[in-house]
DNA sequence: TAAAAGTGGACTAAAATAGTCCTATATCAT
DNA sequence: ATGATATAGGACTATTTTAGTCCACTTTTA
């Protein structure tokens, strides 16, 4: 699948949360408005504050506020942030390499799908996620997927 | 990750195989040549053929190969077939329900990217990732990922 | 100085994925 | 006919990844 983590999708949605406050909001505030169990709410804003998506203060008027650039951060950063490397397959990341790879008739093709993919993600910002208005419009579209099972 | 599955990636390599071939070719063939262990290629061109995607034989002189329409296939439609929903989160699928849902602002943002991810796929064919060809021309532009671990 | 916050990281549980194997069925050559 | 060689279906196990919790420690402020 496509499909990412679960973790992500938090991570996002208290990122969205965060960007309706200006001041510091605590993890237990924001576990409860967006019923996320807190103990993994904590987890990622300490991923997310060493990614350096948010800001963090210690100590009783402490908490976390988004930081200024992390609106106009794009979609594909962001993911990039939280889930690491982005590519397709294994063979499209440079780090890694094949069992198969000398073998391999069609290598380097992923990579083409990765820099689409990577593009189109690289287009969005956070704030377009978070804005509903955008959204609607691209949602009269209908979205071909989900026709078969696993 | 946006990463695909290792067999998703098996499965393109074994189709890739098979469109160098007219005539029927054996698991076993398929195995030595791709150098992916004779069961997994067993069990995903057993895969292959339900989905449509191969033609098979039994007997003797049997094997499998290319159904004619299948170079012609979306790799969109090609993913979709081998993982399933593509959707890039639970909620951007309509099947599935999120227990986070009635408080999710962003819900619908996953879709609009599930859109965009999926336009991007739908433009490529297998032929074109089989094909080197077209594919270092791509290469040429710098991929921006995989700048972080995870 | 106590209470309320974050920090770091270990740890366990659950789920998804990969990979193998077994029994049954079909086909062809002899 | 029948043996050899294929695919078909699916159970099963092992491995890896992901999700989720917890604890001991540090920082800040009233």
């Amino acid at each position: 699948m496509l499909r990412i983590k679960k973790m992500t999708d938090y991570a996002v949605l208290i990122l969205a949360n965060l960007a309706l406050h200006d001041n510091y909001v605590t993890a237990k505030e924001i576990s409860s408005s967006t019923h996320i169990a807190l103990p993994t709410v904590q987890k990622l804003l300490k991923k997310l504050n060493r990614k350096g998506l948010v800001l963090s203060k210690q100590g009783v008027l402490g908490g976390y506020s988004l930081h200024g650039d992390t609106k106009e951060i794009s979609v594909a950063l962001l993911l990039n942030a939280l889930e690491g490397n982005l590519s397709i397959t294994e063979c499209a990341s440079h780090t890694d390499k094949c069992s198969v790879q000398d073998f391999c008739q069609i290598g380097n093709a992923w990579q083409l799908i990765n820099q689409k993919v990577f593009n189109s993600l690289d287009d969005l910002t956070l704030m377009d996620l978070i804005r509903p208005k955008r959204i609607k419009h691209f949602l009269s579209t209908n979205i071909p997927i989900n026709t078969t099972n696993h």
